[in-house]
DNA sequence: TGTACATCAGTGAACGCGCGTTCACTGATGTAC
DNA sequence: TGTACATCAGTGAACGCGCGTTCACTGATGTAC
């Protein structure tokens, strides 16, 4: 049957939402289109009417990662004092714990790396979004950068004191 | 028919090396069994004499690319200086156009941090080698976690200008 | 405003391919006597 | 030292499953008159 018309731009976000979710959890393999389009109230055969492939829908989600991230920095404004909270709230237990929300470069940087342009660019595109909200650029790139490794390494170990030792090592440093 | 026993031991590391090549270069799941073993010079049904599972691998891998990390490591000292030098080495375009020999970190942490207890150990023992011989803890772990940073974000996007800034700004910034 | 009809998001079965894994078989090596 | 035989790393075909993608079909919505 056909479905009223105003809630396909809805359906459609919603599925990128999820698939951002998702592939933040579980990386862009380990997530199934069925999965997604589940998680988005959907049945998978409909993915195709709102997306070519699944790596379109890859560059969505790394589009709208990106963004949701860029939104958070901006919050944070682009003083030293800011950027000394913003990288407390990245180093916590918390967003090591939930890379479901959490940052889509630190969950999905290495698959991108791998990757097509496209997806690379999407990752870029979002990237110097939030260096224009960071204040001064390489200041911002190297924090960036620190907290990125430091959140992929404390995620990376099984032992939860020595995850912990290194979220405050990076933390303690970057002051 | 059976085969020298002398040879067994060498075509096990052969397997171990190339696996750790190819699963830096592209990833654990987009590496197959097949390919691994066609690189070490045998055909993939052998592969089950010298493994139990792809995970098996996955992790016998890990350790051995973390091994070298350390020996490279050890052999700058844990010295100011090299630390240096060995932050200038990391952050090159080399290492972070080749993969496939460069540090198994900056390829591999997000696929172990959503991978096994076992994987993440084999991670983690490896990390604390190249912690030892790298000088004062706190200052390597954050160390470790800029250049991971950086080389990471360096490969994930897509202008080769920015990328080469990235490089720069963690390298200058870390002096 | 009412009526006929074309559209197309969504459904769910099916397809086809690739991958991890299994298995029957091989035959030189290593071992027991 | 020689001989009989068991072993087992390696081969290559086959299996089975999951996944991305396709497709025939549905029927309420939107549109043309």
């Amino acid at each position: 049957m056909r479905y009223p018309a105003k809630d396909t731009a809805a359906k459609h976000e919603r599925i990128v939402k999820e698939a951002s979710r998702l592939f933040r959890e579980r990386g862009f393999e380990n997530v199934t289109v069925g999965e997604v389009m589940k998680a988005a109230g959907l049945t998978h055969g409909a993915f195709y009417a709102h997306f070519g492939s699944k790596q379109e829908l890859q560059e969505a989600a790394v589009a709208y990662g990106q963004g949701l991230t860029a939104s958070r920095n901006r919050s944070y404004g682009g003083t030293k004092k800011g950027r000394r909270a913003y990288a407390d709230r990245y180093l916590s237990p918390r967003h090591r714990d939930n890379p479901g929300d959490g940052c889509t470069m630190a969950a999905l940087a290495q698959d991108v790396a791998r990757s097509t342009p496209e997806l690379k660019s999407a990752f870029e595109q979002g990237f110097e979004e939030i260096l224009s909200v960071s204040g001064e650029r390489k200041e911002a790139i190297f924090q960036t950068a620190a907290l990125l490794g430091g959140i992929v390494l404390a995620r990376a170990v099984q032992d939860p004191q020595l995850s912990e030792e290194i979220l405050r090592s990076v933390q303690q440093k970057l002051r």
